[in-house]
DNA sequence: AGTGTAATTGACCGGCCGGCCAGTTAGTTG
DNA sequence: CAACTAACTGGCCGGCCGGTCAATTACACT
């Protein structure tokens, strides 16, 4: 009936990387067959050879259209040029953070990527680095934030903390006591910018 | 000449373990084969079946001798009858942070097990979140810390943190300005404990 | 209509996978 | 020493792996 798919290698080429993207995301590379990926994109292994030279090229073409926009986002925030003041920065907290809850796959092709020691995300991730830490490093100049700690540290423990917090997801919803996504990042924020202990002064 | 091993199944399984646990943690279950852990352990691949049953039952008792001491020792801390003050809830994110430094491998291995979906650490994971998450409480309760931060929010961050910390240390280590271990760590628990925002008061 | 190009197919390759099994060997028990 | 058990071995199995290739098929250009 539907008469679909005449010759479209554009078309192919975003079915199979589909079918790809979601099975490496669920089970890493090494888990997932070419013939796996062919059944479930509707294309003959053959086929994905063809477009993408093997399942290693495969791989490396989901990856990268899983983290080009993501590394563009990012740059794209970091580079703003307002001063960054304490609001600037929670506010590209949250950005990042709704981001990756908005994209959860993506976190969790992240997790597979690093474990593998995958080295192509390793400069595009130290120049997003590079660029928050100048923004913290702007901001404790300017007064707004205490200045006695390495800005890198800052930028990483956000990084790392959300990342974490979706690439686990599924491992700590259970956990006693947790709230939603909001509710944590609520909470993270007033730690962060706050401190645990109480403070003794109000302003 | 140095005429080893007489018949020793006690032996023969660690040596195996052994090997399976480096393989494993560097690259995963599903990147590695038997015959691989076969030859690093010196042993026959049948052997392996002979003493875990299979390539599964072997990664499950891997990941149960490299968990097992870990969650013991996590769950002693916890349980120390003290009234936890700050300090203690800082020695205790010390204590942690350091183990997990000294056994870098068990955090990788966490990672994989994690991203496998893997179950068996769930309910140990949930217990050691559950007496750490009352310890915070009591400590909140005391007056100690702030008390309107979710406790299992607190004890999610020192955890997913710490965690990450170690398992990408091979990813972020080249991050432009980052520091050591004791220095990431310092600086994490100043902005933990005080906040990010500078304090008006001295005291 | 003819020709070139690229998408697409199915059959096939060598190789490794995890698992199995029938033996052999060493230590233990009586 | 006989008998038993368990550690240990080598070889084999069916199956899937990633990859290749020669052939078709659809489309674009002329």
């Amino acid at each position: 009936m539907t008469e679909v798919a005449t010759r479209d290698s554009e078309r192919t080429r975003s079915q199979i990387m589909d079918a790809a993207h979601d099975l490496f995301v669920e089970r890493g590379f090494d888990a997932v067959s070419i013939r796996e990926i062919a059944r479930l994109s509707g294309v003959t292994k053959s086929l994905i050879h063809h477009h993408f030279g093997g399942k290693e090229g495969l791989w490396e073409a989901v990856k990268e259209r899983a983290f080009g926009p993501y590394y563009e986002q990012q740059r794209d925030e970091l580079t703003e040029a307002e001063q960054p003041g304490a609001e600037l920065l929670i506010q590209g907290a949250r950005n990042y953070f709704e981001f990756l809850r908005d994209n959860p796959k993506v976190a969790r092709l992240f997790a597979w990527a690093h474990l593998e020691g995958d080295t192509s995300c390793s400069q595009m991730d130290a120049d997003l680095v590079r660029l928050g830490s100048q923004r913290v490093a702007q901001a404790q100049a300017s007064g707004a934030l205490r200045d006695d700690i390495n800005p890198t540290h800052v930028v990483t423990m956000f990084i790392s903390l959300f990342t974490q917090w979706f690439e686990a997801k599924q491992h700590h919803q259970n956990w006693p006591g947790i709230g939603s996504d909001q509710e944590f990042l609520d909470d993270f924020l007033k730690v962060f910018m706050e401190g645990l202990l109480p403070r003794s002064n109000s302003s």
